[in-house]
DNA sequence: TCGATATATGTTAATGTGTTCATATAATAC
DNA sequence: GTATTATATGAACACATTAACATATATCGA
């Protein structure tokens, strides 16, 4: 029987354990996970989340490049500005659910 | 504004960041990810997990202790057997979402 | 009690990760 | 062109993580 649509096969092809592994461990991150609920609510510029969380400028352009080879963030430029927003509808979700889970428990 | 049951905060409390990445963390490793991915199907013992996935028994003992430690798994005893299962519906529902996510990927 | 089986644990080595500092690049204004 | 501001990048370090091996513990049956 083939298991397309239908996710409950005894192991998972390597390709799909690699990209729901790496997508995970992009959230499984302090502060990738407060750049991401920052993001949230609005686009910021690199600087604003900087000053926004208290982190240094290049902690935030290190894990924000980290976010945007995942596709998890993209950027529009503006003078010398890069506005920074979420780029994954639905793992934006999946992050709130956790978030909503983790603050009921 | 209270920020209780909506969480649009600019940032998230310390310990909601604690147990958000911690969980995250846990999904975050591809052998764990495949443990988890078994153990919805039906409850296992350790050698059936090990011999399933072809991973060491050593290996799979600690991960399961990983995942024992945040709730995710429990376990029953039958003999000198244990057989564990998930432990925590929300987040298998939001593991399979991820799976899900990336198989249409 | 002893042997067999199932599982857990301690240690170690290799590898990966996150932050920092220093510096480079890029866009803009003058 | 230069100065200024915003951002990216490279290197280095401390620390965490993973899997493997060897060994310990626990349960059961004889």
């Amino acid at each position: 029987m083939e298991d397309f649509e239908n996710n409950h096969a005894q192991d998972l092809d390597s390709e799909t354990i690699f990209i729901v592994s790496q997508t995970f461990k992009a959230l499984g991150d302090p502060t990738r996970i407060r750049i991401l609920n920052l993001l949230f609510t609005k686009e910021c510029s690199v600087n604003e989340i900087a000053e926004t969380l208290d982190i240094r400028q290049s902690t935030v352009s290190h894990q924000l490049r980290f976010l945007k080879n995942l596709r998890l963030v993209k950027y529009r430029r503006e003078g010398t500005s890069l506005y920074y927003s979420h780029d994954d509808e639905h793992v934006m979700l999946i992050l709130k659910q956790m978030i909503d889970h983790a603050c009921h428990s």
